[in-house]
DNA sequence: TTAATCACG
DNA sequence: ACGTACGTGATTAAC
């Protein structure tokens, strides 16, 4: 099916006027105003790549005033004076048309309105789209009509059709002159009935459907609305007619006059003439660029910062986190947006200066900013708000930029894949889209920053955004910046000896199962087990570690592939994965991800060195491949039960500070309570116990899981969490109302009112509620020692920078901190790091942090 | 792409 | 009668 676009004219001017309209008028070295034509442009060019029509025809009221605004003048009297930069601006918006080659028309005695209703109800058979400003043409939606209506700005566009209208309103198209019957539209001067606004006008044609029909049954009105609605019907009647669209007026053009080329050459000249300099490249482009390769861009910064805050967007390729390649950047306002590609960006003295000021900017991922900064020789400052940290602190769904895009709706004139390719296959880019691209992103990006700030402001989280995650954004990108230094050939030693045991041990199964199969495929596995081996299954077929230790007992080649799958994982994981991931300079360079996890927490990625082996022996092994620089070693420093001093405090349960605060052991303590026994009576196997009590509560654990984890009976597990409530009642009380706050409000917070929303807490399903209030215990505990951990590596970071020490903060690993450091700094570091753990924050409990050396990361305990 | 498994706090 | 500990990421098999 054919695509015919209408676009009025009149309206979309107005609105472009009146949205490009702040501080200084935009206007040629020779004085014209051009601010008007420029978002005419804009959104001309946005509804082109949105609907790429065949053809296309914009419609203008002509001069002199027709049957409706007179009747209109009359009825109101005289028309509000329009500014004269907005009047001269109309003849060069006809230019811009003509330049370009699209069509217009216009007619003495028949407005815009009118010549669109009936060029679309003209072709039947044409899928028609209609873009305005004016909600007046929604009347004009049928089966085959679109109205893209102009939302605020100049680039947000809202596709309606009859199901949106539906959807948002509840009225069919036709029903849109009753609704201005009724409410009027003080922007079309339609007066409407006095005192009925859009809810009330709704409310009526929801139940009488038409204006006629809600005067015939006048008699069921009553009271205030039932005099209004007398008064104001003469108006009433005369609205709708003023709103009507006129349908049948005879339009002398036919489809193919309206065709839509290319541009002519003379657009570029339009341009150049109105100094449009960011659309004069793109149709330069065409001509020129294709020899020239990427063009100088003129631009003006200091125009384009004027307004205070700015948006600058770095316009990366595809690629992976350290591999992407930087194109260029892109300056926006909002209103105004310069694309300078790297080249000229590194020879532009305004440019850099900008760039290495403390002007307020906004980026999208700080982190990643700096990096691509550095990696290409920029010098810059710091920003101050990062959308990516700040959009995903409001909501922990927007993990990535997809998600944003998505839940802000930015309407791009295509994807980065159209641009760059895919992953890992880039390919020629076509810089005119490129640039393109960039430039929409950022001012969508743009869009956002006043918004989210004020809600960050309202949620109380604007303190935690600015002293912790933003600051934390620069700790990061150092900290990933200097890396660890790997040693290969402790990886490759430990690859083969795991990789020799794997062998030996793949021979016994094999052997003992009497077949070979893939012993790393669980389907297969269970197989092997429950079928050939006749192993009596539990509720499911598992082959999960804890299951298979279990039936231990029952057959020998259990323990071989608990042993089997210990060495797989050293192997593939760690010695294999891990050097994978050692790049030139020998060190790995992981990635904190700051907004992966829904509790506040960090995680880290490509690799993982979060999860390094250390609780078993032979895995530990790996760690003796992470080694302390040249002249240096490793210091870590970790806090001491950090989680349930979190609780403790947050919780104020006296037993438990009070134990914190005489240095007594937690588990001990919990011993105590639970096996009811003096201290110097708790035998290691009561601590055990204990400590696993300490930590199911902290996840909300129930009798039957902590019974599954200790080897007890159902019965004994319920008795020591009985126990345990009775002996920290706060810790229960707390529990309770965390939940019931959940209920109320939908979310939890931690100490620096990071919130986790929780939807689940009002599932139907009563597994998923139950997890929803586990989810909310632990989150306050876990965010809350998420944040102190942060703010210590803020504190300590500022205070390694006031000291110029030559150590470097390395890892964190939740409640662990990891430095490299120079051998004459070992005293000044410990202390530094201490203090700064121990200071963080000011709870009810100690705070208790000690530091270790040594030269690899196997050895610091 | 998803499920199962297992490493960490 | 149900199903049972929070938060992550990497690898492998199998669809």
């Amino acid at each position: 099916m054919k695509k015919l676009l209408l676009i009025d004219g009149n309206s979309m001017l107005f609105r472009a006027y009146y949205a490009t309209l702040y501080g200084r008028m935009m206007k040629t070295s020779n004085g014209v105003p051009t601010n008007a034509v420029y978002g005419f442009v804009t959104m001309i060019n946005k509804a082109l790549q949105m609907i790429e029509p065949d053809a296309v025809m914009v419609a203008w009221d002509s001069g002199k005033p027709t049957f409706r605004h007179e009747s209109f003048q009359e009825y109101k009297g005289t028309r509000k004076k329009l500014d004269q930069e907005l009047i001269v601006q109309f003849p060069i918006a006809r230019e811009y048309l003509d330049a370009y080659g699209i069509a217009r028309y216009e007619c003495d005695g028949i407005e815009a309105d009118d010549i669109i209703g009936s060029m679309a109800k003209k072709y039947p058979d044409t899928k028609t789209y209609i873009l305005s400003s004016d909600r007046d043409l929604l009347q004009l939606i049928d089966a085959t009509t679109d109205v893209y209506l102009m939302k605020k700005g100049i680039t947000e566009i809202e596709v309606m059709n009859e199901s949106k209208l539906q959807e948002d309103m509840g009225i069919i198209p036709s029903q849109i002159v009753d609704l201005k019957a009724l409410m009027g539209d003080s922007a079309d001067n339609i007066p409407g009935v006095k005192g009925i606004g859009e809810k009330t006008a709704l409310k009526l044609l929801h139940t009488y459907q038409t204006v006629d029909n809600v005067y015939e049954h006048i008699e069921d009105q009553k009271g205030k609305l039932k005099e209004k609605l007398e008064t104001g019907k003469e108006d009433a009647f005369m609205s709708k007619f003023l709103a009507t669209i006129k349908t049948d007026a005879t339009i002398p053009v036919s489809l193919e006059e309206l065709r839509l080329d290319e541009p002519k050459a003379e657009l570029h000249d339009f341009f150049v003439k109105y100094e449009m300099n960011s659309f004069a490249k793109d149709t330069m482009k065409k001509e020129e660029s294709v020899k020239k390769g990427i063009h100088r861009i003129v631009h003006k910064i200091d125009e384009t910062l004027l307004q205070g805050v700015s948006l600058l967007f770095a316009d990366y390729d595809n690629e992976n986190y350290y591999d992407a390649t930087l194109y260029g950047f892109v300056v926006s306002n909002g209103e105004l947006s310069e694309y300078i590609c790297i080249e000229d960006a590194r020879n532009d003295v305004q440019f850099l200066a900008y760039l290495s000021s403390d002007n307020e900017k906004a980026v999208y991922d700080a982190k990643n900013f700096y990096h691509a900064c550095h990696k290409n020789g920029f010098a810059f400052h710091k920003v101050k708000f990062d959308i990516m940290i700040a959009a995903f602190l409001l909501d922990g769904t927007l993990t990535d930029y997809d998600k944003l895009c998505e839940k802000y709706q930015f309407h791009l004139p295509c994807t980065k894949e159209e641009v760059y390719g895919k992953k890992g296959k880039p390919k020629q880019v076509d810089v005119a889209q490129q640039q393109n691209l960039a430039m929409y992103e950022a001012q969508c990006l743009y869009s956002l920053i006043e918004s989210l700030k004020a809600e960050l402001q309202q949620l109380e989280m604007y303190t935690l955004f600015e002293t912790i995650e933003m600051p934390l954004t620069y700790v990061l990108y150092e900290m990933e910046k200097e890396g660890v230094v790997t040693d290969v050939t402790t990886l490759n030693e430990i690859a083969e000896s795991t990789l020799k045991k794997i062998e030996q041990l793949s021979a016994q199964i094999y052997e003992m199962a009497g077949m070979e199969f893939n012993i790393n495929s669980p389907k297969q596995l269970a197989t092997v087990l429950y079928d050939e081996l006749g192993l009596k299954a539990g509720k499911k077929r598992s082959t999960a570690a804890d299951v298979l230790e279990k039936l231990l007992p029952t057959h020998p080649i259990i323990a071989l592939l608990l042993e089997h799958r210990k060495y797989q994982k050293i192997y593939s994981t760690y010695a294999v994965g891990l050097s994978k991931h050692i790049l030139a300079d020998g060190k790995i360079h992981t990635i904190f991800n700051q907004i992966q996890t829904q509790t506040g927490r960090l995680s880290s990625s490509e690799p993982n060195l979060q999860n390094i082996s250390v609780r078993d022996e032979e895995g530990k092994e790996i760690r003796k491949a992470f080694v302390a620089s040249k002249d240096h070693v490793l210091m870590s420093a970790d806090y001491s039960q950090i989680e349930l001093r979190m609780l403790a405090h947050m919780a104020d349960e006296e037993q438990m500070i009070d134990a914190f605060n005489h240095g007594i052991d937690i588990h001990t303590k919990t011993a105590m309570q639970i096996f009811d026994v003096a201290h110097d009576d708790v035998t290691s196997d009561m601590r055990r116990c204990a400590k696993t009590v300490n930590f199911g509560i902290v996840y909300g654990q129930s009798d039957f899981g902590l019974s599954e984890q200790l080897g007890i009976t159902r019965k004994e597990a319920h008795e020591f969490i009985e126990k345990y409530f009775i002996s920290y009642p706060k810790i229960k009380t707390f529990m309770d109302e965390t939940i019931a706050f959940c209920e109320d409000h939908g979310y939890v917070k931690t100490l620096f009112s990071r919130r986790r929303y929780i939807k689940e807490i009002h599932d139907k399903n009563y597994m998923m509620r139950e997890f929803g209030k586990r989810a909310a215990m632990n989150a306050p505990i876990q965010g809350s020692a998420a944040d102190l951990i942060k703010l210590a590596m803020i504190q300590i970071f500022d205070r390694m920078q006031k000291e110029q020490v030559k150590s470097k903060m390395i890892l964190q690993i939740h409640d662990e901190l990891i430095f490299d450091v120079w051998e004459d700094e070992i005293d000044i570091m410990k202390q530094i790091i201490e203090e700064g753990m121990q200071q963080a924050m000011q709870l009810k409990v100690p705070l208790v942090a000690e530091a270790a050396i040594a030269k690899t990361w196997y050895d610091a305990k």
